[in-house]
DNA sequence: TATGAATGAGATTTCATTCAT
DNA sequence: CATGAATGAAATCTCATTCAT
C-alpha cells in the first residue's frame, strides 16, 4: 500500500512540475514558442519524461489550463468560505480576482490559453462549464443581497455587468499593466457593487463620484 | 504613372487577399493550426505566393492583426464623424463595438491575436498605441459631456469603467456567445452611459433598472 | 534579310547580357547565392526573360562558362598571332594569362565554375577539350623553341610544369590576392621559361637568381 | 566525469560521421546537389539528426572544410616530424601532397569548397591563415637548406614557385586525372627542388632533364 | 523510472519555370 | 517580345514522439 501511494504522490508531483513548467515557459516565450524542450527545461526535467506523465503535449496543455482555472476557482471558494453576507462575498471574490491579476505571469498565460481555447474542445467545455456556474453564483449573490436589503434589482443585468467588468479589467491589466493598477480596478468594481445597493461611499452623490 | 498605380492596386489587393485568408484560416482552425498552406488555400492562392507579398509568415500575421485593429478604428471614426454631442458619440462608438462583435469570425481571431500579441513586439506596440489613444478619447468625450451638462464626474474612473466594460462584454461574447447577445450588451452599456449623466431611461429608478 | 539579321544580333546581344549578368552575379554573391533573379537583375533584364534565350538556368551557366573559357582562348590567340618565335609566343601567352588574373571578378567566377565543372558533363567536356589542346600547343612551342636553339629538352615535363605553374599562380591569386602580384608571377614564369633555354637574365648564375 | 567523456566521444563521433557524409555526398553529386538529405544518407543517419550536431547545414559545410584542411595540415606535420634536413622535409611534404591527390574523392571536394570559400567568411579566414603559415614554412625551409649548403637563393621567389607548383599540379590532377599521375608530379617537383640546390639527378645536365 | 539521441512528419521558405497580359 | 505574377517542387529546419540504454 505504501509504495503505490508514494508512487502516486510522485506521479502527481511530476505532473505538477510539468504543469508549472508549461506555465513558466508560456509566460516567458509565448504559446507558439513553447516546445516540449522549453517546457521540460522550465520544469527542470528531461525532455523524454513528458511521455511518462502525459499522453501528449496537447494533453499537458489542457492539464495546465485546467490547473489554472481550477486553481482560480479554489482560491475564490476559499476567499468566500467564511463570509456570511452575499454582498461581502462578491466583494471578497472581486478582491481575489484582482489579487490574481497581480501575478502577471499567470495572467498572460491565461490570455494565451483563452486565445486557443475555442479550438480545443476540452478547454472549451471546461471553460463554459465553470463560467456558467460562476455567472449563476454571481446572480444568486446579487439576488440574495437585494432581498436582504429590500432592494429591487435586475439581477441578470447586474450579474452580467459584474462578471464582464471583472473580465474587462483583468484583460486590460494583461494587455497594458500601466494603464491602471489591480487595486484601482478592485476599488472601482467594489464601489460599483456597493453603490448598487446604495451602500457606496458615494451613494449620496454618485454622479459626482463618477459612477 | 498609370502603371505603378495599377501595380500598386494589384499588390494591395493580393495582400488583402492574404490577410483575409489569414483571418479565415485562423477563424476556422485556430492560430496554432493555421499554416501557410491553410492560409493560402483560404485566400484562394497558391502556397508559394506568400513570399511575393510578405517577407515571412510572421509579417503576414502582424499585417493581419494591424488590419483588424485599424479597421475597427476606422469603423469607429466613421460612426462618430457626424455626431455632435459627446455622449451621443460614445453611444455610437458603443453600438459599433457590439456590431463588430456580431462578426463572430473576426472576433475570435481578435482574441487569438491578443493571446499572442504580448510576445510579438510589433503587435504589442500597435496595440498599446491605439489603446492609449482610445482611452484618451473616451475620457475627453466624458469630460465634454459632463461640462455641457454641468455634471461633475471622475472622468478617469468613468473612462476606465467604460473601456473595460466594452472589452469585458466583447470578450464574454467571444468566449460564450450564448450567455447574452451583442444587443443586450449594447443596451446595458448605453444605459450605464446615459445614467452617468442622469439621462437614462432608468435614471429615476436606477436601482430597479439594475445599475 | 535585314530583319532576321537584326533579330539574330539582338538575340546574341541578349544572350551576352545574360552571360555577363551571370558572371557579375556569381562574382558578387557566389555560385550558391546566384539565382535567376539576381542574374537577371545584374543583366538589367526582367526575370522571365531568361526563358526566351536559354532553355534553363543550367544551360545559361554552361554558356557563361563556355564564354569565359573561349574568351580566354581567343585572347591568347590574339596575343600570339603575330609573334614569330615560339619562346616569345609562350612568353606572350604567359603575360596574357596574368593580365587576365587582374580581372579579379572573372577570376573568382572561373574558380567557382571549376568547383562545379566536374559534375556538369558539358563543362567537363569543354574543359578537357580545351586543356588538352592547350597542353599540346605548349609542348609544341617548347619543342620548336628547343629545336631552333639546338637545345635538348624533355618537352612533356616542361610543358606540364609550365601549364601547372600558370594554373597554380592563377589559383593563388584568386585565393589570396595579397600574397603576390600578377606581374610578379608573370616575371617568375617568364624567367623560368627563358632559363629553360639558357636565355634568362640569370642564366649565368641561376642558382643565385633563385631558380 | 566518465559520462560527459563518453557523451563527448559520441558527439564527436557523430559529427565526424556527418562530416564524412558531407564529403562523400559532395564527391558523388557535387556541391550544388548535396542536400541535407543526401548528406545524412551518405552518413547513414536520419534526416533530422543534423540539427542535433550542427546549428545549420552551412555550419556543417564549414566544419567539413575545416576537417579537410586541418587533416591535410596534420598529415604534413606527421610526415616531416622526424626529418632533419630542411630540403628532405620539403621533399617529404611534396610526397604527402601528391599522395593526398590520389584520394580523388577528397581532392574534388577540396576544389568544390575552394570554389565557394571566397563567399564564406569563415572558410576564407581559415584558408588564409593556414596558407600564410604554409608559405612562411616553405620559405624557412628553403632558407635553411640554402644556408646549410652555402647556396644563395631568392627564397621568396622559390617559395612562391614551390607552393604554386604544388597547387597547380594538384589542381591539374583534379581537373583531368589522365593528363599525368600524382607520382609523375611528385617526381617533377622533387627534381626541381633538388636542382635548386644542385643536387638533382640531372644537376650536371639539367637542360636535358627538362628543367 | 530517467535520459537524451534518433526519427521523420510537417512547417516555412526559396526559387526555377510557366504563362497571361 | 517583354514582363513579373503565379505555381509548386524541393530545400532547410523544427519538433513531438519513440526507444535503447
Amino acid at each position: 500500500m505504501a509504495v503505490p501511494l508514494k508512487e502516486t504522490r510522485t506521479v502527481v508531483a511530476r505532473r505538477q512540475d510539468l504543469i508549472r513548467g508549461t506555465i513558466k515557459s508560456i509566460a516567458k516565450r509565448g504559446f507558439a514558442n513553447s516546445t516540449v524542450q522549453t517546457i521540460c527545461k522550465a520544469a527542470g526535467l528531461s525532455r523524454g519524461l513528458i511521455g511518462h506523465y502525459f499522453k501528449s503535449k496537447d494533453e499537458l496543455l489542457v492539464a495546465a489550463f485546467r490547473s489554472l482555472v481550477t486553481e482560480a476557482d479554489d482560491e475564490t471558494r476559499r476567499a468566500i468560505r467564511d463570509v456570511a453576507d452575499p454582498l461581502e462575498r462578491l466583494i471578497a471574490a472581486t478582491r481575489v480576482s484582482f489579487e490574481r491579476a497581480e501575478d502577471r505571469e499567470k495572467a498572460t498565460v491565461w490570455l494565451a490559453f483563452w486565445g486557443t481555447a475555442r479550438w480545443t474542445p476540452e478547454m472549451n467545455r471546461l471553460n463554459h462549464h465553470l463560467y456558467a456556474r460562476y455567472r449563476r453564483w454571481v446572480q444568486r449573490q446579487l439576488a440574495e443581497a437585494a432581498a436582504a436589503r429590500g432592494v429591487t434589482l435586475d439581477t441578470r443585468r447586474a450579474a452580467l455587468m459584474y462578471a464582464q467588468m471583472i473580465d474587462g479589467f483583468s484583460l486590460g491589466l494583461i494587455m497594458d499593466p500601466k494603464a491602471y493598477t489591480p487595486k484601482e480596478a478592485a476599488v472601482i468594481v467594489c464601489d460599483w457593487l456597493r453603490d448598487l445597493f446604495g451602500e457606496g461611499a458615494g451613494a449620496a452623490d454618485r454622479r459626482t463620484a463618477g459612477t
